[in-house]
DNA sequence: TGAACATATAAGTACATTATTATATATTAA
DNA sequence: TTAATATATAATAATGTACTTATATGTTCA
């Protein structure tokens, strides 16, 4: 019917991820910008733990992907897992958020991680 | 960027109903053909509460909807909701759930609420 | 009306999830 | 090497979720 079809269970364990707020809303920023922990604190007023679990279940899905730059670690859209079409799908019907980011520049809190 | 865009904790709270591999198999299912509670309790292999209870949470998000038929309760996608198009796409990427309604009907289950 | 069937609701329980605080690890720069 | 910064991990507590069994409601048909 079409195509990058992902198997249901596996597609669940993704809608799950997505199904919370907070997470939803990161993947969102990251389909335009990429961005660091730090930046997710800032933007989410939550602790870093907190904010560092929510990316890694991502990152363990497949959903996000990371890289070191300096001493901040790059969290950005994994666009070669086998469930991005499905996530980018998905994604296209969420207003965007890139004014949470354009508020922390405003703030001077995004130049941190660049 | 894209036509029907829904508010992003609404967006979430819908997916994390379908983030649920058995609503998300019925939702599937469901964009095919109608079913009643009877039916699927034979597909999951689970109580009848258990089906009500997440049929229920679908029709309150308005995922889903029901209409009564006789002593059976059909329920059918409510393809007139504010979230139909993001569920749409989302379907669009599962494969076919069809082959556990053809298996009812091979162990002569399905006639049972037409 | 009453028995049979389909579905819904209530109550309870086991488990999962999402925060928190405390602490460990890794990088940078003095 | 040490202090400062960024991130990760561990332990824990509060809350949410998904089942179960028991029971109530609603419909059909003899």
């Amino acid at each position: 019917m079409e195509e990058n079809v992902v198997e249901i269970d596996h597609s669940a364990k993704i809608l799950k991820l997505l199904g919370d707020k907070t997470r939803l809303t990161m993947v969102k920023i990251l389909d335009t910008n990429d961005c660091c922990v730090c930046e997710f604190v800032e933007i989410f007023k939550m602790s870093q733990p907190a904010i560092s679990q929510h990316v890694r279940k991502m990152k363990d899905a497949g959903i996000v992907k990371e890289k070191r730059k300096g001493q901040w670690i790059i969290y950005s859209l994994n666009r070669e897992s086998d469930v991005f079409p499905m996530v980018q799908s998905l994604l296209n019907h969420l207003p965007s958020q890139d004014f949470k980011l354009i508020e922390l520049e405003e703030k001077g809190l995004r130049i941190s991680c660049e």
